[in-house]
DNA sequence: AACAATGTTTAGCCAAAGCTAAATAGTGCC
DNA sequence: GGCACTATTTAGCTTTGGCTAAACATTGTT
């Protein structure tokens, strides 16, 4: 007799969208150290404060944990870098958010309001939803005949 | 010539998921009290709790804020109300949050993987991709011969 | 080589969300 | 009606992610 009360399992839903918030900056920083050291071949912390539109000062302490947590390396006055925890980190990420990305595209939502839902989203998104957005992008291209 | 770089755009969309980040909490609230109120008539703050999976001190807290933005109506020892701006937020909350479930199920996401991504993902979902959901929903359940 | 301009870090502040342990208030039983 | 038990709140601490302003390094120019 399974599923007795509406509320049974809500609480794993909370604690894991939690979870996912305690994760979430440290992969959206290594996915834009990668994104810049690919387009301009270094990361600098201002650059990255540009783009998530933080402060400097923001930047620098959050770097610092990074470093803690062994997902980067950095010296002062210099660009950062990624360990390889860090390397892997980002790709997760980045192949994450690509789906997700492309898959609201594919649902008709237009790209500027794609980008900036995927942004939140893919901090969300267990495996299980992710191959499901992935069938439908497979399934979507086959029969372009809609 | 628009899009030039990649990074254009880049900093609103990570603005937007702090924004999110920031009414989340309401959000989740306000839909949690409001499920109570029906199902047993009144919302306790130990039973939010016990749904969110957090300490009663910290429901304790988060109600006082609730309260100084005017969402709740709470007097000591006794139960939660919502005010009329609770109950809007509520009801746009639950909406959204039937939506992103039932479209990830229909998507051929468990239901039990539905139900905690749908916890996270209903937060950074705008208009937009809403109605993206609910078209997806209204034709698919059209033509149910796959 | 010195200095000014620029870039980066440090210092010190705030708010939110979480926790545990202690104090206090209600409730229910005798 | 008083007392014990239980439920709730308060106190006090931690971490994270923001901010601004001040200090400090690096770099480029003369
Ligand atoms: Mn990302
Ligand atoms: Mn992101
Ligand atoms: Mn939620
Ligand atoms: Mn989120």
């Amino acid at each position: 007799m399974t599923h007795r009360s509406p509320a049974r399992g809500r609480p794993a839903a909370f604690r894991r969208t939690r979870a996912d918030h305690q994760t979430e900056i440290a992969e959206d920083y290594v996915e834009l150290i990668a994104e810049l050291m690919e387009e301009r071949g270094e990361a600098r912390g201002t650059d990255i404060a540009q783009r998530l539109g933080v402060s400097n000062a923001t930047v620098v302490k959050t770097l610092k944990r990074l470093q803690d947590e062994q997902l980067i390396r950095q010296e002062p006055y210099r660009a950062v870098f990624l360990t390889d925890a860090g390397q892997k980190l980002a790709a997760d990420g980045r192949r994450k958010h690509a789906i997700v990305e492309a898959f609201l595209m594919a649902l008709g939502v237009k790209p500027d309001v794609a980008r900036i839902d995927a942004e939140g989203i893919e901090h969300h998104v267990s495996a299980d939803t992710l191959d499901a957005m992935e069938r439908y992008l497979r399934h979507q291209s086959t029969n372009k005949s809609d």
